[in-house]
RNA sequence: GGCCCUGUAGCGCAGUUGGUUAGCGCGCCGCCCUGUCACGGCGGAGGUCGCCGGUUCAAGUCCGGUCAGGGUCGCCA
């Protein structure tokens, strides 16, 4: 493998013979003098050429020279000239410092250039075209540095929560994605042939992550792909998203839960503060804020009041709040406590599922929490009911019946502890945090109700 | 799925009450050019206006349908 120096570690290396690989991003073609910006993916760096003008060529010869003919003197001029953007490249000189260079102060002075592949010259997207072009060409949409930037701070972000429950005892689980029942609503399943049946795709890793309670594992986490099929058009929903979940043992209730949750955002930020925070304010204008402990919790009844005193009436006819609610609370928490985050908290079991704790003095109400950031939902939280008893009783209130859920309620019946957890849309999460218009920005690659490629 | 909006060169857009060779910027191609750095200058190619149908002497422009995209609501992560 040919020894290349990243870009970005240019700018400390000493001057001498280098090696740098990557893609043409501009040329800048000079009679007597020609430039290239090569960016590989830790930044960008100038590379130059000084012609090799008017050797043996007479002076005094009123003709111009052809290209060709000066060409035939100097061949890297000619492979400088017919590059094109986007080209991939493998470029050796020698490293030099100089303070004219705006671009790091550093350029290359070329020896030679080795074309890995050329790039067509004409591309099909440039940095103003619309998203949904630019899905069609995410490979090209990728390579700009603030695009490149969002998958290191995602990589940043989830090294930082498994660093958290690595530290903290979690056992990683991976469930399977293909089940044979629904867990969610059945609505929204994806079905596929399996043999002679039919299987679904999961919706969330919500009961196989709860078995690990009875299975004994304490506390658990897992970061995997959950599939909807909701003909959803938002700018915030995918059918194919990753979803960040964990769910631990013995706790008292959701409160405990919601502990947890915030500490691992702030881990999160936390690192991704430390090792992008710069990076992001240039690329996005973004300062990234690592939020305080404990985070703002309001039961939602109490929301609805609030918005309501804002002037805002959610126009719903059951319990919940509507995505202007959720704004308008977010709203009066950052005037409030300066925070972006809150929990909702204590939503009515009439529009919870079956499996979140009701509250023993009021079964109205549930041990869950909603936590919105920036306005938006991001995470679904609660405590679980472990009483298998209780929990058919839930299900049929629901209108389930609980012969369907066997292999679930089964879980329930060789003892099982207190337990909760939280399923977090990894995508939105930095969307949120990067103030980007739209999941498909944070997403490696979408999948939607019309966007099954590339 | 409901409602609203959009669809004109590779990309981003303009196109006046319907009127004759549909414009602009970027990109692309060619030539020129004091080390450029959003390089600059001159010249050029490239679209029949998403698609189908209708109104009209005449449609990019009006009407209907259709397809695609965006926003929003429902649903959620």
């Amino acid at each position: 493998m040919t020894e290349r120096t990243l870009i970005k570690n240019l700018a400390a290396a000493t001057d001498g013979p280098v090696s740098v690989s990557g893609w043409v991003d501009t040329v800048r073609d000079q009679k007597k003098v020609q430039f290239v910006v090569l960016r590989d993916e830790s930044g960008a760096v100038q590379l130059v050429h000084p012609r090799a003008l008017e050797l043996g060529g007479s002076q005094s010869d009123p003709a111009t020279p052809a290209p060709s003919e000066l060409a035939s003197e100097d061949p890297l001029a000619d492979v400088i000239s017919s590059l094109s953007v986007g080209t991939f490249l493998t470029a050796t000189g020698e490293l030099k410092h100089d303070e004219r260079v705006k671009l790091g102060g550093v350029e290359i002075k070329l020896d030679d250039i080795a074309i890995a592949a050329a790039a067509n010259p004409e591309t099909p997207i440039a940095d103003d075209t619309g998203v949904d072009k630019r899905m069609d060409w995410r490979f090209l949409d990728l390579r700009q540095p603030k695009n490149n930037l969002i998958f290191r701070v995602q990589t940043t972000l989830e090294h930082a929560w498994r660093t958290y429950w690595v530290e903290h005892d979690f056992i990683e689980i991976h469930t399977p994605k293909l089940m044979a029942s629904a867990s969610e609503s059945k609505a929204e399943l994806f079905e596929v042939e399996y043999f002679e049946g039919k299987a679904y795709l999961a919706q969330s890793p919500q009961f196989f992550k709860q078995m690990a309670q009875p299975a004994g594992f304490g506390k658990v986490f897992e970061i995997a792909p959950a599939f909807r099929a909701d003909p959803s058009f938002t700018s915030r929903h995918a059918t194919e998203f990753t979803s960040v979940d964990a769910e631990i043992s013995w706790i008292d209730s959701h409160e405990d839960v919601m502990r947890l949750h915030e500490e691992l955002i702030v881990a999160g930020f936390t690192a991704v503060k430390e090792k992008h925070g710069e990076e992001i304010l240039a690329a996005f204008g973004v300062e990234v804020t690592v939020p305080t402990t404990p985070f703002p919790r309001i039961p939602l009844a109490e929301a609805k009041r609030i918005v309501a005193e804002r002037g805002y009436t959610v126009p719903r006819n059951d319990a919940d709040m509507d995505p202007e609610g959720e704004r308008q609370i977010a709203a009066y928490v950052k005037e409030t406590f300066g925070h972006e985050f809150v929990f909702l908290t204590d939503y009515a079991s009439s529009i919870r599922p079956f499996y979140h704790m009701r509250h023993a003095d009021d079964p109205g109400l549930t041990n869950s929490y909603d936590l919105v950031f920036n306005g938006v939902e991001i995470s679904t939280g609660a405590q679980r009911e472990h009483r298998v008893d209780v929990l058919i009783e839930q299900a049929k209130d629901k209108g389930l019946e609980p012969e369907e859920l066997e292999f679930y309620l089964d879980f329930f019946r060789f003892g099982a502890p207190p337990h909760g957890g939280f399923g977090m849309g990894l995508s939105r999460v930095l969307m949120l945090m990067l103030h980007l218009p739209n999941l498909r920005e944070t997403t490696y690659l979408f999948r939607g109700p019309t966007r099954l490629t590339p």
